[in-house]
DNA sequence: ATACGTGGTTCAGTATAATGAACCGAATTC
DNA sequence: GAATTCGGTTCATTATACTGAACCACGTAT
């Protein structure tokens, strides 16, 4: 009768899980499921599953159509903010490209690392497409990504290998890295040279340059990262670029830290 | 036994209404309350308190700190995109107004509507401090907010009367406006100019010009707002202002419903 | 040294929230 | 027009998630 679940464990407060789990559905496509839909898709009971819904839809959590379907409610914008770096953060973000005309040519992406991964808060498309869009709530290994590698970075070697001690992510390409020890020896790169890069390891055709934003505690709060095309990328231009991320951060962190 | 909650009532999925309240608390305060402090503020047995907490901790809807106090988890990053309208409406208001030079001295604000309150989603800051700060998440009475009778303004009458059915907010200032009546002549105004105005009724020194984003369906999803102080205002200006913003609302919401 | 306050953990008992079967209405399909 | 599917609602039953009391560990004041 236990269901089995993979990965992390849980056995108590079932409403709030479920409530979590609709949520990401919803948020996650841009299908307009509608009740029986999802109390298919986590094979809930009907009634429990018009129960919780009608509760969510109470609290603000779900909006519903005029058909029936749910959609996100606007309740989960008061969260989006939180702490006070983190309320500012994503404007911030936002403010800085415009004022920064030589980035306008990379795509450029926000976002904080949640255990071993990191989620995509905040994104700013170049004129030149990608073939890849980073949309919000992304996510991605943290080893593999240039922003992942930079926040990785910004922590103690213990605490990285504790954070990576389980199994290690699928490959997403054949030049991901595998393993603790090819990581270490990116990791301090990117100590080194302030910046961190991911050559391939995502998308084989796209390159990576990331560093880390540290509010008033000099924690890293978040980390951004710029991309760009293998074609784009000449390897003697990297280090410029890189200087010039890591230039751009520091100046968003320092307004972080005001 | 009974607990009396005011306004909505509500009977299930007690975790999930409380987690709510919890994130709320964690949110909308810049406090870091532990475990005890989270118990005692919410009525809750300690345990309870506990077994929730450590649920929304594994479910990364919070952190907590070294110190055993809670902090705003990542996981609602997920959720602020959701519908593809609104994924994109952050990122597109941000990035649309570093198009529009003009609107750099003025304060900008993005806002939905939830109830009869406009909750603020987004912010741009002027160079010319204002007094007041925008705070993501921060919620307005949708009658004397600009982007609020916007919103307003784009709902049939009966739904706007049923809407402030409730008993009717607070003023803020002096100048906010009292009564069903008053507020529709202002809707009348806006529907008429296209663009709605806040004189001084939110903050007595602070004027605000407000239009609604359509989203493809014609609905609008999401309000803007250009604010300014009073001694910045001139009078003649204001229509020509408007008319800026009304353009910029229809431009945004062009690409929305792209 | 003792008493006290605070924050956290454990666990059996029970109030309570999830369940699923039955029922209803509407829209399709045969 | 009967049968079927689909979405939604209701309600008695029961599994289960919450409770509260007892118990640690620690720091501080008496």
């Amino acid at each position: 009768m236990q269901e089995i679940e993979p990965g992390a464990g849980g056995g108590s407060v079932p409403a709030l899980r479920r409530a979590v789990r609709i949520l990401d559905l919803v948020a996650g496509s841009t299908a307009r499921p509608n009740a029986a839909g999802l109390s298919r898709a986590l094979g809930l009971p009907k009634s429990t599953a018009h129960g919780l819904l009608a509760a969510m839809v109470e609290l603000g959590l779900l909006e519903r159509g005029a058909d029936g379907s749910y959609r996100l409610g606007v309740h989960p914008m008061r969260w989006t903010g939180g702490s006070v770096a983190r309320t500012d953060l994503v404007p911030l973000f936002y403010d800085h490209l415009a004022s920064r005309p030589a980035l306008a040519a990379y795509t450029v992406t926000l976002s904080v690392r949640e255990g071993a991964e990191v989620v995509y808060i905040g994104c700013r498309n170049s004129d030149r497409p990608l073939g890849v869009t980073f949309r919000i709530g992304m996510r991605l290994p943290a080893p593999f990504t240039a922003t992942g590698k930079a926040l990785l970075a910004s922590l103690p070697d213990a605490e990285i290998a504790e954070l990576l001690s389980g199994p290690w992510p699928t490959r997403l390409t054949p030049r991901s890295v595998g393993g603790l020890a090819a990581l270490g020896a990116e990791i301090a790169a990117t100590r080194a040279a302030g910046y961190s890069l991911d050559d391939g390891q995502v998308r084989e055709d796209m390159v990576c340059l990331g560093a880390a934003l540290r509010d008033h505690s000099g924690q890293a709060a978040a980390g951004m990262a710029i991309s760009l095309l293998r074609s784009d990328a000449a390897p003697g231009r990297l280090p410029e670029l890189g200087a010039m991320l890591a230039e751009t951060a520091r100046t968003i962190s320092r307004r972080l830290g005001g």
